[in-house]
DNA sequence: GCCATAGTTAGGCATGTCCTTAACTATGAG
DNA sequence: CTCATAGTTAAGGACATGCCTAACTATGGC
């Protein structure tokens, strides 16, 4: 069972915003310059920048400057991290209808309650 | 391609809080009274209900009265949907991968660039 | 009917988020 | 050097979030 840290609130927090998560997908395509990301988005650059930032915090983006030009690429491993919290929970809920459909086979008593 | 409207937006804020995670943990083992819920939680009974409601609202969990008594239980498709765009971020990634090194095995003269 | 239990509503406060404009720095082209 | 490009910093405004307390309603046990 992985730890997860406090970071799952901020890859969460990155990811509820509709412009970060188009961020994401632009960046998964390839590695691209702060102004290529902000060409299609209808916001300032300074608000583009903070954007960044956010996914630069939680770990979701790295980025580097060379010349006068910021490449921003992602980084998969955190955006891994929040795929296994999410399929972490759907395994628990599996297992345990796994395990309520045999005791329901087993002893049609009780209805469910509780961990079971 | 799924569609994923603006919910996503909603279920990833949902999910960018320790205490809403916790609950869902909680309802992945089974259906439960809100002051059960609260139990473990070090807050009061109006912020529990506040963080019910807004796992409610994304439609993470559902809620019925029963007497005096709410009982909720979680609703894991929508779960399902935030993973399911987590595993499609991260497949992109990897087909991208796979082409990447395709290309530099055929031809190993320009890096990388755009949307290659 | 009386009281404890379970939940709800209302109001308020501190902090965080998302965006803006204005002014600034640094780099590359000619 | 001069100018345009690429990015950055600072300050502030509008609104959302997460929590609280106080006061309230509804139900069930006796």
């Amino acid at each position: 069972m992985p730890n997860y840290g406090g970071s799952l609130d901020r890859v969460f927090q990155a990811l509820a915003d509709e412009t970060r998560r188009a961020m994401v997908q632009r960046l998964i395509r390839g590695p691209v310059s702060v102004s290529e990301l902000a060409r299609p988005l209808e916001m300032s650059l300074p608000a583009v920048m903070q954007h960044i930032q956010v996914l630069e915090a939680c770990g979701l983006v790295r980025s580097e400057k060379i010349g006068r030009v910021r490449t921003c690429r992602i980084e998969p491993d955190v955006l891994r991290t929040a795929e296994d919290w999410l399929a972490e929970q759907r395994t628990s809920w599996e297992r345990r209808l796994d395990r309520l459909g045999d005791y329901l086979l087993d002893d049609p008593g009780t209805p469910e309650q509780g961990s079971l």
